[in-house]
DNA sequence: AACCTCACG
DNA sequence: ACGTACGTGAGGTTC
């Protein structure tokens, strides 16, 4: 698709996966991650980043890794048996109302009995190859035209979450450690961020009723506590740092529900009047800021006119002027240098940033803005992780970091730890850096993974 | 192997 | 006139 895309295949070919087996301090695996990283950082920032950051998160990645997490399989089984009845019956009655055998998973025949057959909308989005679009966002402004479109949708999500995560996870439980043991790739993304594969932990469902049992599923250590500790709005801070908003800053600085606040400064309201459909604009136009908005983008997620997302966003603009002129800036600096960098000076290439294309230059610009936010946020966890890790050692805890999901860090924890690795945990997290704004953590502790969230 | 869809931050 | 919010990984289908 672009540069960004084309960097990340080049740096997959090295498989730092075997490299993490060894000790992180052996000359030769120093040599060869730093040949991979070096390239992403700017030289003055290579002592810090690199040997600061990148080099000691490697040994507290594998300490991760070989740590692994606990998983209650029985519950999954459990799970498992009462969804595939559900499937199983939704399966029949779509077949019924369809009035016509066909395979539900397959996007292809799907289109093709709604579009063709049902003809729920003559005008009908096709993908670029030729076919229907039937993503869920899209099915469910057609909802209403015919009731096999909910059921369809409902199949959907339970197939889902038993291939991707009920059935599959029980699978992966290494029998002789009895936990799951994911990867965590240090040199995959184009941002800096970390991701994780086989199994993907980083996107364990949680916004929905079903998902959550599956949170439920993840479990401490015997007669341990699960401890999850996460970052509030840390994008969303670094923008306020990155652009030195006046309005954005003084909002963290006060502790302010950014999102009311924000609704409160566009739609020029005291906060305590600010109702549930402001805020949830507001909090749309706050996530589409930190993306590189466009009207469009904005109207389709509000379902709103693009008149009226361009007033919205107008009204952001003003509000948070030097917002805008943060946004300016970093297109500005990925077209003069052809990077942009991070807080901690890691830097992101950008080859598109003047491309005749105009759908390339704007994916190029968008990245422009994105990047060093999103960056940051992973160079600031990164610290957080590599100084809990030390900690951890100097005081000879029992307490073990299992997981990282890009703003959060979860611990399995025997009782007698659970203050002091509380405290040792916000501790490091929210002072990793110093922005002009604070950062905090909410911290929670529970039975499993969704308790502790 | 490409495509579509969908889970997460 | 066009296509359009950032970053990932995985499963199922299709070719």
């Amino acid at each position: 698709m672009n540069t960004q895309t084309k960097n990340k295949q080049d740096i997959r070919k090295v498989d730092i996966q075997l490299l993490k087996n060894y000790a992180a301090e052996d000359a030769d695996i120093t040599f060869q991650l730093k040949q991979i990283l070096k390239s992403q950082i700017a030289d003055n920032q290579l002592e810090k980043l690199f040997y600061e950051i990148e080099m000691p998160l490697v040994g507290v990645l594998a300490t991760m890794e070989r740590n692994g997490v606990r998983i209650d399989s029985a519950a999954l089984a459990e799970s498992s048996k009462v969804l595939t009845a559900q499937i199983n019956e939704l399966d029949v009655e779509i077949q019924q109302i369809a009035g016509e055998k066909f395979n539900i998973s397959s996007p292809k025949q799907v289109g093709e009995i709604l579009f063709e057959k049902l003809k729920i909308d003559d005008k009908a989005k096709k993908t670029k190859t030729g076919q229907y679009i039937t993503s869920e966002d899209y099915l469910e402004k057609l909802q209403y035209r015919h009731p096999v479109v909910a059921k369809i949708l409902e199949y959907r999500g339970i197939k889902k979450l038993l291939s991707t995560y009920i059935d599959a996870l029980p699978l992966l439980v290494n029998p002789r450690t009895g936990k799951i043991h994911t990867s965590y790739n240090q040199t995959v993304t184009s941002t800096g961020r970390l991701s994780s594969s086989n199994p993907n932990l980083q996107n364990i469902p949680v916004r929905d009723a079903q998902g959550k049992e599956i949170r439920k599923a993840f479990i401490p250590d015997d007669n341990e506590i699960f401890v999850s500790a996460d970052y509030s709005q840390i994008e969303l801070r670094i923008m306020a740092h990155l652009s030195g908003d006046q309005n954005m800053c003084k909002a963290f600085i006060n502790g302010h529900d950014i999102h009311a606040a924000t609704a409160s400064k566009i739609f020029h309201i005291p906060i305590n009047e600010v109702n549930s459909e402001m805020r949830r604009k507001a909090k749309t136009a706050n996530f589409g800021i930190i993306y590189g908005i466009s009207a469009f983008g904005l109207a389709d997620r509000l379902n709103i006119s693009r008149s009226e997302a361009k007033e919205l966003i107008d009204g952001y603009f003003q509000t948070f002027p030097q917002v805008k002129i943060y946004m300016e800036k970093s297109i500005a600096n990925a077209q003069k240098n052809g990077y942009v960098e991070t807080i901690l000076g890691r830097r992101s290439r950008i080859a598109d940033i003047n491309s005749a294309n105009s759908v390339v230059r704007g994916y190029a610009e968008r990245f422009a803005i994105n990047a060093p936010i999103q960056g940051s946020a992973a160079d600031i966890i990164k610290i957080a992780m590599v100084r809990i890790q030390q900690q951890i050692e100097n005081q000879n805890l029992n307490s073990k970091m299992i997981m990282q999901v890009h703003d959060e860090l979860n611990f399995t924890v025997p009782k007698s730890e659970l203050e002091t690795l509380k405290k040792l945990v916000v501790e490091q997290m929210q002072n990793a850096v110093n922005l002009h704004v604070p950062l905090i953590v909410d911290c929670g502790i529970g039975q499993n993974w969704l308790e502790a969230h």
